[in-house]
DNA sequence: ACTCCGATTGGCT
DNA sequence: GCCAATCGGAGTA
């Protein structure tokens, strides 16, 4: 299973949100099982960063940014998305990686075959689109991502009887650019903290 | 108690 | 490409 653990997610957010590049995300439930591979995230940092969460300080929302790296950090916006971060750096460093976007390679729900390959990659093409598809909601908040059995990252998993490996991503492979709608952040907007393959 | 608005999406033009 | 939908958190009163 080979899950990526406390350590990976301690270090910083904009070290750790290319990495997770090519990683398998693993949605289990006693219904279903589903995975998918990243290949979008932003990182969000911690007191310097106007465009973060927790840039104005602790509040019951954003609490578990401030504790350990490894958790889940889920939040509802524009009143109908829930959108999914994983808690980065020591406790008291508020950072975190949103998760933009995963290619769909598994759902023990869905037959992907026998769907069209652009059906398919809408399915986790997007932040809010990815949550949905994996039914990830504000009770997955302040899970602990690197312990847990119904949400978690790995390099390789077996889901009915079909082996999937993380994909390695090279430097070469990874696009850089602004973050999504975060210009109200000012200077901090410009910053290149989204990574995404190419 | 009341207001403002967002780390977005999808449907319509 | 534009814009409405939709609601909880946070700040203000």
């Amino acid at each position: 299973m080979n899950r990526l653990d406390r350590d990976f997610f301690s270090r910083e957010a904009q070290i750790v949100a290319p990495q997770l590049l090519g990683k398998l995300l693993v949605r289990k439930s006693t219904k279903s099982i589903k995975v998918g591979m990243i290949k979008e995230t932003e990182a969000y940092l911690g007191s310097d960063d106007r465009a973060s969460h927790s840039y104005a300080g602790k509040t019951k929302r954003n609490e578990v940014m401030f504790g350990e790296a490894g958790f889940a950090h889920v939040y509802f916006t524009y009143g109908m998305h829930w959108l999914l971060n994983i808690v980065t750096e020591k406790a008291g460093s508020p950072s975190g990686v949103l998760i933009r976007a995963v290619e769909p390679l598994y759902d023990s729900e869905m037959a992907l075959k026998e769907m069209k390959p652009s059906d398919i990659k809408r399915l986790g093409d997007g932040p809010a689109r990815l949550t949905r598809w994996m039914k990830i909601g504000g009770d997955y908040n302040k899970l602990d991502v690197t312990t847990s059995n119904n949400l978690f990252i790995v390099d390789a998993v077996e889901v009915g009887g079909i082996s999937f490996t993380s994909y390695k991503i090279r430097k070469s492979q990874i696009g850089l650019a602004p973050r999504i709608g975060v210009s109200y952040a000012q200077e901090d907007a410009e910053r290149p903290l989204r990574f995404f393959v190419k």
